[in-house]
DNA sequence: ACGTTGACCTATA
DNA sequence: GTATAGGCCAACG
């Protein structure tokens, strides 16, 4: 049978997988968000996995949501960790150097799932 | 239902 | 190297 798809359930899979990704970053380590959309094979829309971190606040399985940044190593998220130096604030306890809301050596602490991780 | 917004990215000039 | 435009898909007013 050519089962109907139900888009929830698609949908819903999305976010879990983001998560799955998310949580396997290694600490001192960032990655961006284009890089976990087109791991997942949806590079076009990488908006989206902005939106699944807005959600991961509500789980209760904490995500390590301040090792993803944006495509320029800037800090675009700091907003909704509730404190605006919250993220900073992790970023710098892992190792991290930020600087004007920026990741320095953003290219040398940028971790590709792609190259590390492999398609399920 | 339509228009705007948003934790973004790629392409072009 | 920076600046601007377009695309993308879901939530919100």
């Amino acid at each position: 049978m050519t089962g109907s798809i139900k888009i929830s359930e698609q949908h819903k899979d999305f976010f879990k997988q983001v998560y799955q990704v998310v949580k396997q970053i290694p600490p001192g380590r960032v990655t961006s968000y284009g890089a976990i959309a087109r791991f997942l094979g949806m590079a076009r829309s990488a908006r989206m996995v902005g939106w699944a971190m807005n959600h991961s606040h509500h789980l209760e399985e904490p995500i390590p949501a301040h090792r993803v940044v944006n495509r320029q190593g800037l800090l675009t998220g700091k907003m909704h960790f509730g404190s605006p130096d919250r993220m900073q604030r992790l970023l710098e306890i892992e190792g991290i150097t930020v600087q004007n809301d920026q990741v320095r050596d953003f290219e040398k602490r940028f971790w590709d799932p792609v190259a590390n991780l492999e398609i399920p």
